[in-house]
DNA sequence: ACCTGAACACCGTTCAAGT
DNA sequence: ACCTGAACACCGTTCAAGT
């Protein structure tokens, strides 16, 4: 039986191990052994199974709790949210089109607004964190792969990160 | 007769007029009149389209020339580019993919790069202009059909721009 | 050099019909 | 309540064949 729960957690596993482009209906339906057409009693359409994927991606996150020093704070929770991205493929590009079409995601800046000082450093932050991983999407594949270039990403965005908190 | 550069006009009338969705090679063969078969002969693939797109889309951009205040050099050109993406339905989009894949636009990054202090704050500059973009497309699009909502897509951008920059 | 036609292997979504 | 089968209207890409 399909739950949508379950739903979101195959679409998950197919886009770790082929991308967001294996993730499609019919992908999804072969997986359950059912017909495409039975995913629709259980979601709207594909959008908001792509929705419930990043909100479960979102889920098993390790925040740690404010302490008195927001800059530290702010800055983990942005190394955190990026790793996430980091190290699921294609996770970039399906957080970008989920938030953009605002069918899920809505954690991600619930993290950071909780610990920001104010709603501009909160939005200067998701775009660069949103931005930052779409334009690193390549060299990210290669940083999930294993085989890599140093953590060049990692390090140009924490200093992106440290221009816009400052000090 | 078929040009490259008639195929990136033609992709680009597409774009403003129907959305990315209906930027298909043989939508794009339709408005030539000709076989979808024979756009392989003028171009690689369709993600090389795209890329000429972006391509034209930065051709026609009034940039100034540097002055001896690169904050202000800066500003000014980031606003320029932001302009850009906002002005023609799904830019924003578009160009992330493109400059994602690497496919094309390198323009853009010249642009901000000639008056930018540091790789560092080049690389902040580009992410947060295309995370911005993607993340505000909806207020965009609503933006960019006349209708709208306060200048706010564009102050927010100006703001997280000045925390960036500082003074 | 440039284009056609046909094929291949896919898409998302809907909807009557079944149990 | 939950699922099937079939259809609709699409995709990108390849490739032999034509002029």
């Amino acid at each position: 039986m399909i739950t949508r729960d379950e739903l979101s957690r195959v679409g998950l596993r197919l886009l770790a191990d082929h991308g967001l482009a294996d993730v499609s209906m019919r992908r999804v339906a072969k997986e359950f052994d059912v017909a495409v057409s039975a995913l629709y009693w259980h979601v709207k359409d594909k959008q908001s199974l792509l929705g419930a994927m990043v909100d479960q991606l979102l889920t098993d996150l390790n925040v740690a709790p404010p302490t008195d020093n927001w800059r530290a704070d702010l800055i983990g929770r942005a190394e955190l949210l990026y790793a996430k991205l980091l190290d699921t493929r294609d996770a970039a590009e399906l957080t970008a089109s989920v938030l953009a079409l605002g069918t899920g995601g809505t954690r991600m800046r619930e993290v950071i607004d909780e610990v920001s000082p104010n709603t501009v450093t909160t939005d200067a932050i998701m775009s660069l964190l949103i931005g930052h991983a779409t334009l690193n999407q390549q060299r990210m594949q290669a940083q999930a792969l294993g085989i890599d270039v140093a953590p060049t990403t990692t390090t140009t965005f924490r200093q992106a990160l440290d221009l816009l908190i400052g000090d």
